[in-house]
DNA sequence: AAGTTTTTTTGATATACGTCAAAGATTACA
DNA sequence: TGTAATCTTTGACGTATATCAAAAAAACTT
């Protein structure tokens, strides 16, 4: 066995109702182990996959932090995503068989692959798998037409806040502090993804800072009126 | 019978191939015309389904045009897209069981009503549906990341250039010309959809016309330069 | 067909954000 | 431990697009 992956199951695992469905019991909860093959580590750097590259699978996200992104074909990148542990990637690769976007480890990370066959033969087995799927294509369809409104319609203060709540929010939920956390990305990649420069990201940060609202040690965040920033937040909230 | 709404065949549609996936034999043909349970006529302007509605089906469109939109807090549109004969809408309302956006149609228009329960339960027979769902799922998944692409990245002058190109093409995958068509929607839709003010985008829609790449008489268009319209789009195409 | 409303175009002006540049701060590396 | 490389901040200035406004054209209404 590679050093990098080895083998594992999902009814042990303490991310199991991040990434997996509720309501199996044991015996069906067996089978569902079935859909991951392998875990996969991913060195901070290092691509999970990148546009062209043949789709096999999807991934769930165990440990670590993600960007996705694409390029233009004059070399501008936009990144589309960033994603943490219990969220699943690799949706993009479905419709023709090859990905299209580029999966960038932002920290060291780990990934359970699971093939995408498996998921659907499991899934016409199980409606419950079946459904969930679904609704994590849905979640993602959901989330990008908040970010339509977020690039549109949306100032420059508007995007920030409205990726801090988005950010503190889905960290929240994996049991970290509502009020401080660290930045895996620059300031560079925040703006990409936030349709700004990173200069304009840079004010931004210290504009909040100025007003008391955010205290800003480089990478480091910690939000002080909480509800300053989800004032600022005026739009449906993409998570 | 309502007046509305009448029973039908996807067997028998014209446009089967852009909707449903591609090779059915005759008798699973009969079996996936349960699919669709009804049509239903939505005038211009009346909405197909609205944010909060309850979630029950996906729509195929049959003859139409729509718009999808949603809207902040305070009242700001953004158009997420436009839709035409053939194409799917209320993947929205899958994740929560609630629909997220509008559709309202452009013209008058017929939709088949395909109750999702019915996808879900024939996806289990049929694995080439379920494969068809998944690569919707994703197409769309697909579209948008391009969509954050043009928002966050391009001109006016490029966005608008890639949303010409891209309904011609759409248009022409339909029968009808590459080079002539009319608008459906007006310049503060198309604005909308392009993170564009509607006095840009007609400044726009002039400029093209000075350089002879279009010919505009409000909202007909001839494409006079299609190399050049196609020069102005260096990005990941968003079908 | 006249009048009202809506849409589109065009011009003048404003502004939010981008660009260019340089200095600090932090991290990587040898 | 020092040196290079990268990332972040801040300032000065430029520009693409927004805003405001008004006229022209088209689309409805009665």
């Amino acid at each position: 066995m590679k050093a990098e992956t080895f083998k594992v199951a999902c009814s042990s695992c303490n991310l199991r109702e991040l990434c997996m469905p509720v309501g199996f019991d044991q015996k069906d909860m067996d089978k569902l182990d079935e859909v991951v093959t392998t875990r996969k580590k991913i060195k901070q750097g290092d691509m999970l996959f990148e546009n062209g590259e043949t789709f096999t699978s999807l991934y769930a996200i165990r440990t670590g932090f993600f960007k996705t992104s694409i390029a233009s074909e004059d070399g501008r990148e936009q990144v589309t995503g960033f994603q943490m542990a219990g969220e699943i990637i690799g949706l993009d690769g479905i419709v023709n068989d090859h990905h299209t976007c580029n999966a960038v480890a932002l920290e060291d990370a780990e990934v359970c692959v699971m093939p995408f066959e498996h998921i659907e033969d499991l899934s016409r087995e199980f409606p419950i798998l079946q459904k969930h799927v679904h609704k994590i294509m849905s979640r993602e369809i959901v989330r990008e037409n908040g970010m339509m409104m977020l690039l549109g319609n949306m100032s420059a203060e508007e995007r920030l806040a409205n990726f801090l709540v988005n950010l503190i929010q889905r960290l929240y939920a994996r049991g970290q502090s509502q009020s401080e956390f660290i930045l895996r990305m620059s300031r560079e990649e925040i703006g990409s993804y936030l349709g700004l420069k990173l200069e304009t990201v840079s004010r931004t940060f210290s504009k909040y800072s100025e007003e008391g609202i955010i205290e800003v040690k480089q990478r480091h965040i910690k939000i002080l009126k909480p509800d300053a920033l989800k004032q600022l937040v005026k739009s449906p909230n993409c998570n």
